[in-house]
DNA sequence: ACAATAGGGGAGAAATTTATCCCTATATGA
DNA sequence: TCATATAGGGATAAATTTCTCCCCTATTGT
């Protein structure tokens, strides 16, 4: 694991929330769990474009963060299920109203992120 | 300005919103804006541990983005004023959502963060 | 003359995050 | 016997973001 060479900010809530949150795949991490997609290999097949190998170690995160907790099962073939805690589920909600105002302003957004995207190479 | 080599993915809501949200300071900036700090050295002041350069640059691409507008003043020296659009004036209470669940939940963050800064070092 | 203030950009270093590749173990099915 | 599925870690490369330093403009105050 990578160690940090300096340390966060952790003034108020906003950065708070960012410290458990910030994570290219976290929010998604959250979400599929909470839609019942709680195995490993699910939720890489959810989120196929993350590796393999990061969704392990932001799923780590969370857990360290208790926003989820593991399951193990003693069997083989191995089977782990996910889970959201009580301070995870109560994120959900807060990740619906990101996801709302996203898909309510879908027409905008796309419009602007695409003419960055293309104004990029000049 | 950095160039990107892969595309990002659009598929919902919670990508689009990512795409424009996601930088270290950009939602302390839309957040200071919206109190009234429109100034480029009034927001450096209030967030004292960004650089200048990245301020800019996010400032820049919140503008981008269209979340904010930029008005020059034609004075000497020079003055800028940022303000929300329409489309930067929908997202505060999204972000306010997200700063309510960083405070609410304070305690029970601020320990969690703590253990896992300290076992980072092992 | 010189420093301070205001806004901003370029180059390159440093920090941080994510991706790739390889390796572990066991059971099942072809 | 060999591939597949399952979960996960180590080492290292690559991508991405942020930081540091330096430079430019013009005015006001010392």
């Amino acid at each position: 694991m990578y160690e940090r060479k300096s340390l966060p900010n952790l003034n108020c809530g906003l950065d708070l929330i960012g410290e458990v949150l910030y994570g290219k795949w976290k929010i998604r991490l959250l979400w599929f769990i909470n839609e019942g997609y709680k195995r490993p290999s699910e939720l890489q097949r959810k989120i196929p474009d993350a590796s393999r190998r990061v969704l392990n170690i932001q799923l780590n995160e969370l857990e360290e963060h208790e926003l989820i907790t593991r399951k193990i099962y003693p069997v083989v073939p191995p089977k782990v299920e996910y889970s959201l805690t009580k301070l995870g589920k109560t994120v959900i909600p807060v990740i619906a109203a990101l996801g709302n105002w996203g898909d309510q302003n879908e027409g905008q957004l796309r419009s602007v992120i695409s003419k960055r995207l293309s104004s990029e190479s000049e």
